[in-house]
DNA sequence: ATTGGCACTCATATGTGTCGAGTGCCAGGG
DNA sequence: CCCTGGCACTCGACACATATGAGTGCCAAT
């Protein structure tokens, strides 16, 4: 049996059905790619495929449909990914380019990856390692709280409350603001944590400067890396028969950001590798019949990821290309 | 013919209606809700009330339907809002208060709307008219690029980059820091335009103030009031069938922010008065089968709205009472 | 104004038969 | 050993007919 034609029968198979979104028989297949045997023969290469588990019959006499697992072969097997159109590239170019801030890139970014693969497209908010304390500002809201804002120097803005207790007044607070912006200038976000250790300040600011500093480290440390954007759920609407109409558990877990943020880490990726996970891959029950193509983006000292979330029956090439090519767009603005 | 019964009649058609989702025929009605006439009775104030265009049946042979036109009586003829239940009314005491800060509070809010209302719901970012200028950062990103942030004295945060072309020192943004400040300090967000007619700095630093100037006049204008919080479309999926299957416009809808928020602006409802749009009534085609049920939240100098998005058989006495009660509470804490 | 009776409508469910795509298997040929 | 054509078989999809029953409108009687 030939060992190559298999390969090839597979591959025409999941792409037929992603085509068509209905099973395919050895016929169809005959004809819509030019093989040169006849369709008994593929019969028997389909018998062998489905021993494998690659393929599967929805019911007897149907045609076949791509597994899980023949999905993952079938994506395995893409080694040269397809690059995308010219007209696709200048796309990109155009809308991710001078952003006006972070937010507003990261919005078009995800936006624009949902409407170049016709699916739900989430970003995670970038952190750079190396990024450092710029300067921290506090906010007298009224009796006893304290508004903290910390601006970092790769333009990052977080913000959090305090509430200590006891009234605090002006000399205070400036008191305060002095002090912690002496000891965290020009420090490492990963670094806050030690530095806050040996900051000093006079007796009956004790407790304000100690409940401050949590905060402070608390906003250094999930900085922004726990949020996410997301765009085209409306997508979701148009291939809802492909998620066998469980598409209610699937919007309930987009809208839980910390089961996807926990999904996107999970997935190793280092950057420039496009990494997927099809179906019951993904340890999440909802996510059965969805399929997770994500890579990390940025530079070196700054890493977080993207993702495109799809059925599982989906045009996996040009899902790859469209999330590499939009990964890199944006690290090199993001480099900048 | 009895008028008063007919209003009954018309209230049992679109409780049983939502209750049941089936078109509600004239036995079932004197059945479940103890009338003391006929059927046949009721079959002519159905008449009468398909005349008056309140209902109508899906086809010949079948029991009645709310129209739009029916649905706009039932609410409008609802005149004690029912409270809720005490142990709601916990819950929700619970779960707003003593928040960390404004979005936490507000995320917090939405949700909490969506899972009372088993519906989308929708929270505009509150803007405070009586809201100042805290204070203004400058931050150098890099050759030629600018982060501005705005501090008010609510607790928002905003900012922006600003790209002039020139280069600038550090001597230059501290200078531009301390003219800025200085114009603004205290000035009202609706002030900041003309406050910054008459600030004055060195001639070289002149293309960069009026550059920042346009900037701080978009942060103060449009401060947060356009953004919006969304929860609950998973709940989109449940009554699914409610939106005759329209549903990807209205999840295209529900991402372009921009035609919620004109949509949640028309909606006058000042506030502490719930308003509803029921189906067609609202100037959007995908909005056909869906109805809003808004107010406004926030004290006087702090106006903002929330709404709850669901199809138009919905249960409006309860989803009404939901966002009534829930803007009430969110009030209370903003004004704190 | 209300009621019971009655004929009528029509969506839905159920059953039956046909059709055809697709399969598995087998025996024959290169 | 692999490929091929042939053949019987399976079973979903579709069309059609029929039965069911909820619900209606109208009318004459109260």
């Amino acid at each position: 049996m030939n060992e190559g034609r298999r390969a090839r029968v597979l591959r025409a198979i999941v792409e037929d059905y992603v085509a068509t979104n209905e099973p395919v028989g050895s016929k169809a297949l005959v004809e819509r790619h030019g093989l040169q045997v006849s369709p008994a023969t593929i019969r028997n290469d389909m018998a062998a495929l489905e021993q494998q588990g690659l393929i599967a019959q929805p019911h007897t006499s149907a045609g076949r449909v791509p597994t899980d697992k023949g999905y993952r072969e079938f994506v395995d097997r893409i080694d040269d990914v397809k690059p995308l159109s010219a007209a696709e590239k200048r796309a990109i170019a155009r809308i991710i380019e001078r952003p006006v801030d972070i937010d507003e890139m990261l919005d078009r970014t995800v936006r624009l990856l949902a409407s170049l693969t016709h699916q739900v497209a989430v970003v995670q908010y970038p952190m750079a390692t190396t990024t450092a304390v710029r300067h921290l500002e506090f906010v007298d809201l009224a009796a006893h709280r304290l508004l903290v804002v910390l601006i970092t120097d790769s333009g990052q803005v977080e913000q959090r409350i305090v509430d200590a207790g006891s009234p605090l007044d002006e000399a205070g607070i400036a008191a305060l603001r002095d002090a912690f912006n002496d000891a965290l200038h020009q420090v490492r976000l990963s670094r806050v944590g030690s530095a806050l250790e040996r900051i000093s300040v006079a007796p009956e600011l004790r407790e304000w400067a100690s409940a401050i500093s949590e905060v402070v480290v608390d906003l250094a440390r999930s900085s922004r890396q726990d949020r996410l954007v997301m765009a085209g759920t409306a997508n979701l609407a148009r291939s809802g028969r492909d998620f066998g109409e469980h598409i209610g558990p699937l919007l309930e877990a987009f809208e839980e950001q910390v089961v996807l943020l926990k999904l996107l880490t999970s997935m190793v990726a280092e950057t420039g590798r496009v990494s997927v996970r099809i179906g019951r891959e993904n340890p999440v029950e909802s996510f059965a019949s969805t399929s997770v193509v994500a890579t990390g983006y940025g530079t070196d000292d700054s890493e977080a990821k993207l993702a495109v979330l799809g059925p599982t029956r989906m045009d996996y090439p040009t899902t790859m290309a469209a999330v590499r090519a939009v990964a890199r767009y944006v690290s090199v603005i993001l480099s900048e």
